[in-house]
DNA sequence: GTAGTTTTTGAGTGATCACTCAAAAATTGA
DNA sequence: TCAATTTTTGAGTGATCACTCAAAAACTAC
């Protein structure tokens, strides 16, 4: 009876998520997605509704593949940590090099950028980018209290703050490596990330808040 | 002899910082700044140039505040560390409370907002972030470098990776913050941040690279 | 073939974009 | 008061924005 589509819809929403990664919401216009999707206006729109639409579509298609790739490299370590670990330092690998399909790669989370550039004109996108955001943290809690289930870390061990510590960590280095810097100084700050935080869940004797005195 | 000018370039300067700060700069436009800064657009351009030319003495603007606000803390304390610590401590406590202008707080670093809006279409906007986080980065690197003389530091500490460390925990605060979440988690982010940092800098070993097993 | 259903097309919508420029307004030295 | 000089004005520029919709194309069941 029908007419077969000509697009994959998965293939599509990992299409845009790429260019509105690379470019951002407000600086990727239709046009743009047109080209890339190789479909026209009336296309897009019987199918994802509006331009909004499609990138709340395709931001989560992103967090998906996000959260898959970490599970991926965790499953593939006895011990959580010793994942984190390994993840934090295939970020940095991943974002100083691949540059192999022509195009540039894009160094920063698709998340992060969209949590930055979402103001009040778009209440719709902030709404879930944080969703997400919040998703990932309830994801990681999670993990690191089973790992304190296993002796991993100490029994007294905040696994929400924890969470959010290796949480900022890994914005943070795809941030730096988003600016131009050589390869070589984000694989460090990696290391050093790696350093400082393996000290931190081996001893986290942290009542020294509120008491900060000059 | 000539008309003189109704308004004060500083001053304008700022107002035009704050609202391409909250917005960004794809998603101001030029009625906005019409409004913000009660001018017309010939006004505008007779002074600026460009939307683009505007955006980048904005942003320098900033970058000269931040600096300066930064250099008051650390001259505040006597020890480098302390002061970086409670620069943090003042960007969480900014990040979270603030509110009293009425419109909204902008917790996250214009400058790593613009660092990850920025994309082809605007490579000399590009190219200005990059070159101030640079300086930042170099100022920084020279502070803690004094602070190693002074032997606040171990001799062998590598001041230019203690810097882009203490950088990235700077970025990833003030990124955290900007998502919907309770100020005391922003709070204990900082102290879990500047527990792990104060570690990291009295035991800066880490020649446990590249040898990453799993 | 043909009828029935769905998808794709692409010219066209009004709105808004960054930006221009000739004229008006404002200020000062004479 | 009046030139001289500079700033401000604001309607208007073409381009591009997200988006629409009637018609054409493509596919399946029969």
């Amino acid at each position: 009876m029908p007419r077969t589509a000509r697009h994959d819809h998965q293939v599509t929403l990992q299409r845009a998520a790429h260019l509105f990664w690379e470019r951002g919401y407000h600086a990727c216009s239709l046009k743009d997605l047109e080209t890339t999707l190789d479909m026209r206006p009336g296309s897009i729109y019987a199918a994802f509704g509006s331009k909004e639409n499609l990138f709340q579509a395709a931001l989560t298609t992103y967090y998906e593949q996000l959260v898959n790739g970490m599970a991926r490299v965790l499953q593939a370590h006895d011990r959580v940590l010793d994942g984190l670990t390994a993840y934090l330092r295939q970020l940095a690998a991943e974002a100083t090099g691949e540059a192999g399909a022509g195009d540039a790669p894009v160094a920063a989370c698709m998340m992060v950028k969209t949590l930055l550039e979402t103001t009040a004109d778009t209440p719709a996108l902030n709404e879930t980018v944080n969703e997400l955001f919040d998703r990932i943290e309830s994801d990681l809690t999670a993990t690191l209290e089973r790992a304190r289930g296993l002796g991993e870390l100490p029994p007294e061990t905040d696994c929400v703050r924890l969470a959010r510590l290796w949480q900022a960590q890994i914005m943070a280095l795809r941030t730096f490596a988003h600016r131009r810097v050589d390869p070589e100084s984000v694989l460090l700050l990696a290391e050093d990330m790696i350093g400082a935080l393996q000290r931190h869940a081996l001893k986290p004797r942290d009542e020294s808040m509120a008491t900060a005195g000059p």
